[in-house]
DNA sequence: CGCAGATGGAACCGATCGGTTCCGTTCCAG
DNA sequence: CTGGAACGGAACCGATCGGTTCCATCTGCG
């Protein structure tokens, strides 16, 4: 039963928060950009670290709903994934992966924002992981997929300070390089 | 004519600006761990703004007096700057490279710390541009300088995420491979 | 029609922000 | 010894922060 300002105040708490840290980002501005009340904002959130933490939450669905599927669309395989990032990239206003800056914005392990994030980074791993295996590639130590998401890491950083996606179209040669030396199943 | 006031401003910036973050960092914070009076703060520098300079221009330095050195000392092959960068992620309170936790801390382009980190970060592109001509491997189009910065800050990120220097040895790793494959001067 | 829930506006709160001013002290050089 | 520069402490400033409260309005439903 969520009403429609609380769909506006996370519309406007995405755009912002991801533009210009959270930190940066006031409730005053969500109100303004959202055109909801300031009554309304603390009837639908207890506090401005749990609207960080739903707009966290509705980025990690973002990547299990969209990202993701666009991946295994073009095949599922690792690469391919260094391919959709390259689209994102190429979009006005791009400004890196949102659980990378945002555990680095918020660097207390405690702060549950910060543990979000690392979970997310976790979660992508794993899936670097599972796309690595169902393609025959071995690694055996987990080393190739955390090498995968570092470069993915790598680029998002480097694509934010560049605003280009060429760091991206270079993280995947990288990747691609690393693959053709990677062992391969029943090898 | 520094007197001690300034540079125990710095020492307590430093710290703490690397630590928290520059916004999450008050001037408050910064009096009271360094000791000094605000109005001496407002007579060594104008603002918050330009401490945040100050700092950043000292951590620049650092890397032009340190950091650089201790590659060179390890014969500057480009893989020792990932030595160096494992070393120093052991480090207790490593958090990430300064420049880029700024230039994502501060995004507006405009930002004279933004650009500052902007700046440093294509001094180290040249600095791994250099090493590798030193070493005899071709990069004509620059792409091979750019891939091991952007592992450098993959292993950054991951380092300060992780807390662990294993992100260092498995970007030295990714690095070497790259390196293997690359072609050397006069081939 | 009339009621109830959701809403937006605005006043207000204490706390903190960055920044200014004044004053008393310390310390070193002439 | 004396003057001036550098300093630390504290009061103070306006602005903004996150958060609370009250009220008028709108809307949909019985």
């Amino acid at each position: 039963m969520p009403t429609n300002a609380r769909d506006r105040l996370l519309d406007a708490a995405e755009d912002l928060f991801y533009a210009q840290g959270t930190r940066a980002t006031g409730v005053e501005q969500i109100l303004e950009t959202s055109g909801v009340g300031r009554a309304s904002f603390y009837r639908h959130f207890a506090s401005k670290d749990e609207l960080v933490l739903a707009y966290l939450e509705r980025r990690r669905g973002h990547w299990d709903a969209v990202f993701t599927p666009l991946v295994r669309a073009r095949g599922g395989h690792p690469l391919d994934v260094f391919d959709v990032l390259a689209e994102r990239l190429e979009a006005v206003g791009y400004r890196g992966c949102t659980f990378v800056n945002t555990l680095l914005e918020l660097p207390d392990p405690s702060d549950p924002a910060h543990r979000l994030a690392v979970e997310q980074k976790e979660t992508m791993r794993a899936f670097f992981a599972d796309l690595l295996a169902e393609h025959g590639y071995r690694d055996d130590d987990g080393s190739l997929a955390r090498k995968l998401l570092m470069l993915y890491d790598g680029a998002s950083v480097t694509g934010a300070r560049e605003r280009s996606p060429r760091a991206a179209h270079e993280a995947r040669e990288v990747a691609e390089v690393l693959l053709t030396a990677a062992p391969r199943t029943g090898a």
